[in-house]
DNA sequence: ATGTCGGCGCCCCGCCGACAA
DNA sequence: TTGTCGGCGGGGCGCCGACAT
């Protein structure tokens, strides 16, 4: 399986977590994910003992595509863990470092005449030149064959052809039946992408049709909602693995987190009633455009079932409702906060220690501490993340010292409403103490996000966190 | 879902027990399934508290065909029960005396020009003249129109003409609509039914060609083993009730027994080493064919995961064993004891009481008593089962009397070796003290089996019976 | 730049009886 | 009785530029 097709198929927000790093995984995102496609909402119980969340290491992962459908998934084994190496930590955190090679590649939505049986395919001018090899203008009309394989490594033989008045470039022999083989219909797209052999690769995307009742004949919904459940459960239980398939097209999330980025986001981020905040979103070509939006709520999306579960924790609402299938819930590692550089308050570390979980032994305590003070975010790593679509290197150097020096300057001037079960309380002085440092490139920061800090420090004052690993109540 | 043709493609020997009625459910077989589906054998672990088997009301079944392969299934909802009212108990007697309507049908296996764009349908003479509307023969050709409804409700048109030298019956304008829609290939099978209102059906049966990995791309193959134990667990647990997919053409056996099934094969039967049988298949035009084989080991098929389960707990061998795709292991209800009719031995009765399974309340010793006394197959039914093939009625009728009163003509002349966990004794004497009874009409017996009683008579002696519910030990 | 259409050539679908198994 | 084939007619697949958006 050719991981660039497999990654322009999946689209510009999928990022998988590379295997031996550690991973948080949500069971309800996982629930989320089987009712999306069974397109059915089964009303599953609580699995006594499974907690809300899972931190895992992320043992293998592969990438696959569905055979009837060249629907792209990915496997991940997965092992619960309750202590880590520090290595699988250092891992982790090097996940958020990753820049996506930028691939060659177009996506074009099928239109009538692509499907139909009258003719063949209009290939868009810019694509053509940029993927296809090409052609020889010298020749009376331009001609060639191309070759492509699809997620399956098949391969598939087209006439590409540069002719009409005005010119341009056509599939046509070949195409029809690659349209009838993959039972393409207008509204689907078909994904062209150049490999670094410079080999020609092609993927398909279907439209969101509704497929009526896609329920499994094999399996009752039931039973694969409380499947797993099960199989999660049972990894924790007997120390071992568990495997879940990641459908990036029809889950609504993922539910497979690195761990660092989860980390950044629930220590880093101020959240806060009212917060504004940006969220990605793919357009049709597979490009990315961010929208934004305003935090109206923070509670648990399903208190009974997944109680203190960050999955979805965030009500929001959206400056341009128009496209009303934007979600109303989102959860933390999803959005960018959107923070006037003077108007930061510090971020929300948990003081009230919780009972230990169901599944928490005692002497694990100390390996927990390990964890969070080598996963928190500020461990020293240079973050660069690229934004795909412009090109340029966002989250220029802002560390935590210059961060924390800002808090200095202002105090909460934003009311600091926050609904979160546990109490808050700002950073103790030990942290607040730290020296001067310029800040004269802070203005350009508007409209952009903590996410980058190159500091270390003690964090003595963070290891009363609560539990990250909290069994749901077995009630 | 019109039931005739759903029982037409699900084959002669798939015989569904109506709702409202007891039934047994193997978890085991359950997974049989699920893995024959998948054509992958998953290493489940055992399921905490699972038995081995759960007697269950069946609360509701209903029939459907795939929607994308039209491959027929059932949904079934189980309720694990303890108790059991009177009227549940002789609605499940009662499903032994269903004769299945004579249903007028007739299967073709598709030949390679059947499925070749290059012409139409060869029809059968006789299927053509038994399910299809008569000719007009005085036009020349004769021909007509046909439309027949598929498994979803579709209707499909086809021209039917009676031509050609020598004169024979095609489908040609319609077909090959239909063999790229159902996408047949040649050695699948079509059906057509003529139902009780004369209207044509038609099912399809797909040759059983390896689908390669049809893994679906929703759940891993752990979870899903796992989640139909979990889901059957759970349904016990909760006292609610669980839904199952019966396939019986991709399951190797169904794992919902009716109770009276059960009962009457675990109890009526006497099972021992080296002891003959006959076992019916299904022939290729949806016929019927015994095939005979003896008994070579009573053992737990997994005695590790499902501790005392009876399925499958046969191990045999087969007469003919060129067609090497008989099982070698089998569940007792499967299969037609041959008893020479004075070698005939007590029935076993289990007599050891183990200690009461998980989740079975005390109180509830009398009720299952009860279900014992009730659900003994010689409750007075007047059982006749009618030959599809032959068309003649077997087993005519064998009192239980008549029966018992063999026993005491012949007192174990065949060995009875039993590997059974249980101990087994003897009926005790007030069962054997039952009159004299007009034996004359036994001598046509030899090769057929015990499987109709009429009498009633008091069961005390059989109620020390080992519990039918029994928690497999939870190591 | 590209979606749709009329024109039209030719491939192959599909109906026929011949022939054989 | 019925599976396969050669013959062959016509429908529609599919390649072309025209034209519009």
């Amino acid at each position: 399986m050719n991981s660039e097709l497999w990654h322009a198929c999946a689209g510009p927000l999928v990022a998988l977590p590379p295997a031996g790093t550690l991973v948080v995984y949500f069971p309800q995102g996982h629930s989320e994910q089987v009712a999306s496609t069974l397109q059915k909402c089964a009303d599953v119980p609580n699995y006594p003992n499974l907690p809300s969340k899972l931190i895992c290491f992320l043992q293998n992962i592969t990438l696959h595509a569905d055979a009837e459908t060249d629907e792209v998934y990915a496997h991940m084994k997965l092992q619960p863990v309750n202590a880590h190496d520090r290595e699988a930590l250092l891992a982790s955190d090097v996940t958020l470092k990753v820049n996506k090679p930028q691939i060659e590649f177009f996506c074009k939505t099928l239109t009538a005449s692509d499907t139909s049986t009258h003719g063949g395919f209009s290939v868009p001018r810019r694509a053509a030149e940029k993927i296809f090899p090409p052609l020889d203008f010298s020749k009376q009309p331009p001609a060639q064959e191309l070759q492509a394989r699809d997620l399956h490594d098949n391969l598939w033989n087209f006439r590409h052809i540069y002719r009409g008045q005005p010119k341009r470039h056509l599939l046509t022999t070949g195409w029809s039946l690659f349209v009838s083989g993959k039972r393409l219909v207008a509204g689907d797209s078909v994904i062209f992408v150049r490999d670094a052999k410079s080999q020609l690769l092609m993927g398909i995307r279907r439209a969101n049709r509704q497929l009526a009742n896609v329920s499994s004949s094999v399996l009752s919904s039931d039973s694969m909602h409380i499947g797993i459940l099960a199989a999660a459960a049972h990894a924790v239980t007997n120390n071992s693995s568990f495997t879940v398939f990641y459908n990036p097209r029809a889950s609504p999330s993922e539910f497979v987190v690195p761990l660092a980025k989860y980390n950044k986001a629930v220590y880093a981020s101020q959240i806060s009633l009212g917060m504004r905040f940006r969220m990605m979103f793919e357009t049709e070509d597979l490009g990315i455009r961010r929208y934004m939006g305003t935090i109206l709520g923070i509670s648990d999306f399903d208190p009974t079932k997944w109680k203190n579960s960050q999955w979805r924790n965030l009500q929001v609402g959206w400056d341009e409702c128009a496209s009303g299938e934007r979600r109303d819930r989102v959860s933390i590692w999803e959005i960018e906060p959107v923070m006037a550089p003077f108007f930061i308050c510090p971020p929300p570390i948990f003081s009230i220690k919780r009972p230990r979980g169901i599944g928490m032994q005692d002497d694990e305590t100390s390996e927990m501490e390990n964890l969070f003070k080598r996963a928190l975010p500020w461990l020293g790593e240079e973050v660069c993340i690229k934004d795909p679509e412009s090109q340029n290197t966002v989250m220029p150097g802002l560390s935590l010292i210059q961060w924390l020096n800002m808090q200095q300057n202002c105090n909460s001037v934003l009311p600091n409403i926050n609904l979160q079960p546990d109490g808050i309380r700002p950073l103790s002085g030990s942290l607040q103490n730290l020296g001067q440092t310029d800040s004269s490139n802070l203005s350009g920061l508007q409209g952009q996000y903590l996410q980058h800090t190159n500091v270390e420090f003690n964090a003595s004052s963070l290891l009363q966190s609560q539990p990250l690993v909290q069994a749901s109540d077995s009630s």
